[in-house]
DNA sequence: CCTGTAATTTGAACGTGTTCAAAATATCTC
DNA sequence: GAGATATTTTGAACACGTTCAAATTACAGG
């Protein structure tokens, strides 16, 4: 067992780098951390962070990771709504209260959320497997809760959802209002409005309306 | 007259510096632009840059100046249109024209769009100025094609058409497509969609479809 | 002109994210 | 075990945005 002079803990040190970036990313924020003081706490040299992390955006991306491995547990819950409303308010209330704890520096980060070609984006191709999980939880709300939809329509209503949410879930984390009540009341009267679009959207003299849409997406999509 | 002795230009030199700054912003983005470059190409030790400019991204609200300055001239051939609709593609192009040499470095930038505390967040307080007057066009479009409008929407349409330009033009910094055909494309559906729905608004049967939209204006302007 | 004050300009220095050659350590092979 | 190889770790170095004391220039009043 060599001589037993091992000082810290010998293999995780990457573990230990990450959790030591999350800590200090969420009490000081992602751009006042810094990589001497992430692998200071870590307790090891600037240099190693870069050894297991190829930059500190890189940081974030285990930070997605680790997030699509834990949100499963986190939406359960939420899945035992009968009511696609119902549920997807579950839904999104669980994520604000996941994600409470780094709201300070998801809001550094959302800078690069318009921007697909940055691997931060919510849109980009490298987070494509988290988003396209993320999606298929609507899917799943869909189906489960027996939501009818026109035909046209189906194929895309789960992607609309997900879109709608991360627009809750950014105007949330700019959200300064006490407790983020703003956000909470702008997912009450959202969530009536796209509750109600849907139940509109299978009338058939909402035919026209819909091939609209369609050719938004169509050109979004391309 | 002194002793002539001036070896480049004499008193303009913080508009050199901004001159060079947007050149290599354009030449090669904006983060790709270092202060040391855009002083060298200006004639000044770096140093000056910061005599001259708080920071890099002052320089950027020096660019938001000028764009404030020159987009009335801009956008005033646009208004010769006397329907609602020709007048907003017409206005919505002409900013794309406007724009398309800064094209590059806007994407760089549009990564502070969301976060309203950033000064270079359309946005920000700081913007608030700029934005204001880019509103006023959209309402003076409203008054001289006489559209007519529901009372309780009225006070809020130039808001929402200047919220929705943002989003094409959005869209239309991060479009690859050839000559960003995919945006001129979406503007042309978008439009339609945005023009059907102010004519809808209008029918008494609608109220109820407007009180939801307006407590979603309430909530976010709170 | 000369002197003193204010405006302008300089370049070295700081802390940042990041890179890299070299050192230390672990692992494998005989 | 010994030697060779691969993995892990270090800390100095680089270019970046930014700051600042000091140098230079412009301009006043005598």
């Amino acid at each position: 067992m060599t001589v037993a002079r091992k000082q810290v803990a010998p293999k995780d040190t990457r573990a230990r780098i990450l959790e030591a970036a999350l800590t200090l990313f969420r009490e000081r924020g992602f751009h006042e951390a810094t990589m001497r003081e992430i692998a200071g706490k870590a307790g090891v040299a600037t240099g190693l962070a870069y050894y297991y992390f190829d930059s500190k955006n890189a940081i974030v991306l285990a930070f997605y990771d680790r997030t699509r491995d834990e949100l499963p547990a986190v939406l359960e819950p939420a899945h035992a709504h009968r009511t696609l409303g119902a549920r997807l308010e579950a839904m999104i209330l669980a994520k604000f209260e996941y994600f409470l704890p780094n709201r300070r520096f998801l809001g550094a980060l959302s800078g690069h959320a318009a921007d697909p070609s940055s691997p931060l984006s919510p849109f980009s191709e490298t987070s494509r497997e988290t988003r396209e999980a993320d999606i298929a939880h609507f899917e799943r709300a869909l189906t489960e809760t027996h939501t009818s939809l026109p035909r046209d329509m189906a194929p895309h209503m789960a992607k609309i959802l997900w879109l709608y949410q991360m627009g809750l879930l950014l105007f949330w984390i700019y959200d300064r209002s006490a407790g983020q009540k703003r956000s909470r009341d702008l997912l009450d009267a959202s969530l009536k409005i796209v509750i109600g679009l849907m139940r509109l959207s299978n009338l058939p003299l909402m035919k026209p309306a819909r091939r609209s849409v369609l050719t938004l997406i169509e050109i979004l999509e391309r």
